[in-house]
RNA sequence: GGACGUUUAGCUCAGUGGUAGAGCGCUUCGUUCACAUCGAAGAGGUCACAGGUUCGAUCCCUGUAACGUCCACCA
């Protein structure tokens, strides 16, 4: 006999799922766990929702699901939420390459609704896969709240966030050189660069003849955008230039070049002068910057020239650059040329050669100055001011956030001290829409009602057939509105708005009739209302209709130009709070994806929206956000250190004054038997699902522990999975054994145990408490040896094997202690093994015999 | 250029201030007995190299080398 994996695995899983334990509201309510019992919350790292599952998904699902089984065997109310990532560049990058293949169409083609629908369709079916194989795998995740970083309650965080970061000054828009991907035609992140080596030519050369210093480039054809020269202020050569400027013609391009002397420069590079292109240049902005150069882009969006005469407009910059090499050739202005190895960064998504441009972005700024109002994290007291950036440092020097392995912690504190502004604009459709807004003043044909100030407010019903909700239009409790009578259509009270109810129509309560009037004009409106007390607010029974406008915003007079204003509310206006336009217009970009992922560990748990309300000790996902945060533990490849961990940092500790998670865990690469990373190249990739159905989860599970220290990459070869599935196997047969031999006639004899049966049952003890201890201090891989080497060489091998005679004697004293030391050692065994190799535990602990009555109906939620 | 990591059996890797460990592979033997997806026995290592601390170093320190990773980017 043997075990069956492919049979036993889905049953198992189904089972689990429909008992509901994997929720630990169940898990209270059935007895399993204390209503009072200590939290353990890990947040699942979200897939991206662009293909399947990799190996180091598989190994992800693997540790978290052992920590998860751990804690919930140990009676702590646990929970592990699930969800995947819209992963905006990658997964947009990847539906456009399968419709450009397809159809020959780019997304402009298609429209930014067509395509979004094709998008959205696509991650809908790589979801479905990506769930499949997340179950496979075992994981004991609470599906009932499953989460998208593109879903509703998601976007209410998103936008919370954003308004919060805008209205504290921390989110900004400006100029700022951008990497720019002139393939993808978007920005990209510092971190979405890959840097390749190439050999380039380095020329050494003059402006012109009049000119005194002479520069080095790799890149001549960015030479028409400068604006000065930059030299050490301590440089004896050129120190008699410090301040001059210089107009001259570079290859038909008038240039005016100022000498600037900038602490920056390295005297020893080169000529030791740099002439600087502030358009095009990050270090050249910067210097710009500091010394109020103009700034002159002169390479658009495609990598084509945008100056010059016929000679140079219009080309590609490589052209450029061969077109001004030559005429410098020719003006006999080359002095050097010299090959040299350079990096040159080239975009992730794309392989195409970023290049850096000013641009228009959003930005966080990660250095100004805020005041944090509640703060949990450590030396960083409530109300006081802070830096975001101060924010990512504490919590981890602190160690209220530990990393481990811990060497990583330097490679973080290193990061933030680099970290400049993060640009989160995207110039991509998928993803979330930045929410800002700006007003193109009040469309001629509005639909909304005629009024006093008709065109500019919007109708809010008070009966039952329309449900135009104030919260549509970012009204607030607390905000005074004006009511019209329909058939008069005059002026006739003020109310303030006291409740705003989530569903259907809103509730106002409003001064009654005594303050009916007719008003001119808007200012003698607005005198009224500032005059107005409400010290007595009835409950509305008219059915007129309502008009309700934002009263503090009076102030600027509705315009039909639009008063251009960037506003940020949380929920979609359809008039601009500032001058009543109606013609707003969102922001066309989309947010970098790590802003949404950022909040993922609270997001996941009910903020904002159940924030405020939820309870700690009470069950329910509303009150999730009292009960699981900060969670427990966060579990991830080490590649995404910054990417991820450090921005949920961020957003946890500015949102919510605190940390977002206890411990990081970081697993390494899963590479193949040679050590080589899996690529698509290589053609090693190595599908977790085709390693399930040959030898089962548990067995890959196994195979991606045992032998990984955290932060170390793993190399699996199938080999080692078949090893491991012929540990299951033994597992099996082992169980079958033991019950074999079980007689329930017998359950009434005394055993008698030898001293080497004390000895055993000792041993198992200690195992225990190895195990034990491991698992909390993260040592899985060492956990998972011990329990193999123990059930295997120790169980199977010695005990079992002494067992055998005394199994088949006479004595019935004797042999009831020699099976009592068998079950004894085999359950509790299953039980350590459990959070490992969840699925064959489960089959032979379902079928056991000799299970005591008041054993719980599932290994899973056995006592550890 | 800066930082970090790795170097232990043929291969892949654990590990510890006090006789070197596992899996796979290899050799020999065994098995109608829970299990051949097995059992027993065995071969195989200057723990990269050099120096230091120590009674004692594979482990701690310093340096070197090879390999790998990350960060920065240079006019």
């Amino acid at each position: 006999m043997s075990y069956n994996p492919q049979e036993s695995e889905p049953k198992i899983y189904k089972q689990w799922e429909e008992s509901g334990y994997f929720n630990p509201d169940v898990c209270v309510k059935k007895g399993v766990t204390k209503k009072t019992a200590e939290p353990f919350t890990i947040v699942l790292p979200p897939p991206n929702v662009t293909g399947r599952l990799h190996m180091g998904h598989a190994a992800m699902l693997a540790i978290e699901d052992i920590l998860v089984r751990f804690n919930r065997m140990r009676g702590k109310k646990t929970l592990w939420i699930p969800g995947t990532d819209h992963a905006a560049i990658a997964t947009q990058s990847k539906v456009e390459k399968i419709i450009y293949k397809e159809e020959g169409k780019s997304r402009y083609d298609l429209g930014r609704e067509v395509f979004l629908k094709r998008v959205e369709q696509y991650a809908q079916e790589s979801h479905d896969t990506i769930v499949h194989q997340v179950k496979s795998m075992g994981s004991s995740l609470d599906w009932s709240r499953e989460a998208y970083t593109l879903d509703e309650p998601r976007y209410l965080a998103v936008y919370t966030a954003f308004k919060n970061m805008y209205d504290d000054g921390l989110i900004y828009r400006g100029h700022r050189i951008v990497n720019w991907d002139p393939k993808g035609q978007t920005t990209i992140s510092d971190d979405e660069i890959v840097y390749q080596e190439q050999k380039t030519k380095l020329y050494t050369f003059k402006y012109s003849k009049d000119f005194p210093i002479a520069i080095a480039t790799t890149r001549p054809e960015t030479k028409v955008g400068d604006t000065a020269v930059a030299v050490h202020p301590d440089d004896t050569r050129y120190k008699k230039y410090i301040g001059q400027e210089y107009k001259l013609t570079f290859c038909g391009v008038p240039l005016t070049v100022k000498v600037v002397a900038d602490k920056e420069i390295d005297k020893t590079f080169g000529t030791g002068a740099v002439g600087v292109t502030p358009a095009h240049s990050t270090i050249d902005w910067e210097i710009a910057e500091r010394h109020n150069l103009p700034r002159s882009q002169v390479i658009d969006e495609k990598a084509r020239m945008m100056v010059g005469d016929e000679r140079l407009l219009g080309k590609k910059v490589l052209e450029a650059r061969e077109i001004i090499v030559a005429w410098l050739k020719e003006e006999n202005l080359l002095i050097k040329e010299e090959e040299i190895t350079h990096n040159i960064g080239t975009a992730e998504r794309t392989g195409a050669v970023v290049e850096p441009l000013p641009k228009l972005q959003w930005f966080i700024a990660v250095n100004k100055k805020f005041k944090l109002k509640n703060s949990k994290i450590k030396g960083i007291k409530s109300g006081s001011e802070t830096t975001l950036k101060e924010i990512m440092r504490a919590t981890v020097k602190n160690g209220q956030t530990k990393i481990l392995p811990k060497r990583f912690e330097k490679i973080y504190f290193h990061w933030i001290d680099n970290l400049r502004d993060w640009c989160i604009s995207r110039q991509i459709w998928y993803g979330h829409q930045v929410p800002a807004w700006y007003c193109g003043g009040v469309e001629k044909s509005s639909q909304l009602r005629m009024g006093f100030h008709k065109d500019v407010v919007p109708q809010v019903f008070d009966g039952k057939t329309k449900t135009y909700r104030l919260r549509d239009y970012g009204f607030k409790v607390g905000d005074k509105v004006l009511f019209e009578n329909s058939q008069t259509r005059t002026l006739f009270g003020y109310a303030i708005i006291t409740k705003i109810e989530e569903t259907r129509v809103d509730k106002i309560d409003y001064a009654d009739a005594t303050h009916y009037k007719t008003y001119k004009n808007l200012q003698e409106l607005i005198t009224a209302f500032k005059l107005w007390n409400p010290d007595k607010v009835v409950t509305a029974q008219s059915k007129a209709y309502l008009y309700a406008y934002e009263f503090h915003k009076f102030s600027k007079q509705d315009s039909s130009d639009g008063c251009g204003q960037i506003i940020a509310p949380l929920n979609k206006p359809k008039i601009c709070p500032a001058c009543g336009g109606t013609k707003l217009k969102q922001d066309s970009d989309t947010l970098d994806t790590w802003f949404s992922s950022g909040l993922w560990t609270f997001s996941t748990l009910g903020w904002p929206h159940f924030a405020e309300t939820a309870t700690r000790g009470e069950p329910g996902p509303k009150n999730d956000f009292a009960n699981y945060h900060p969670t427990n533990v966060l579990e991830t490849g080490y590649d995404i250190l910054f990417f991820w961990i450090a921005r949920m940092i961020l957003m946890s500790g500015y949102n919510l004054g605190e940390i977002p998670f206890e411990t990081v865990y970081l697993h390494g690469l899963v590479r193949d038997g040679q050590g080589r990373k899996m690529s698509k190249s290589l053609g090693n990739i190595v599908d977790p699902l085709d390693l399930i159905a040959k030898y089962g989860a548990d067995a890959t599970r196994l195979s991606l522990i045992i032998g990984a220290a955290p932060g170390n990459d793993v190399k699996l070869s199938e080999d080692k999975v078949r090893g491991y599935r012929n540990f299951t196997t033994k597992i099996w047969n082992a169980a079958h054994f033991v019950t074999m031999n079980y007689d329930p006639k017998f359950a009434k004899v005394k055993p008698k145990f030898t001293a080497a049966d004390k000895k055993d049952l000792l041993e198992l003890k200690k195992i225990k408490v190895q195990v034990t201890r491991d698992i909390e201090s993260f040592k899985l891989h060492s956990a998972a040896d011990t329990l193999y080497h123990y059930f295997w060489h120790t169980f199977a091998d010695k005990i079992i094997e002494s067992a055998k005679s005394r199994l088949k004697s006479e004595n019935k004293a004797d042999k009831k202690a020699a099976f009592e030391v068998l079950s004894t050692i085999l359950l509790t065994s299953l039980t350590m093994l459990h959070p490992f190799i969840p699925f064959v535990t489960e089959t032979i602990y379902q079928d056991l015999p000799f299970r005591k009555a008041k054993s719980r109906p599932m290994l899973l939620v056995e006592q550890w």
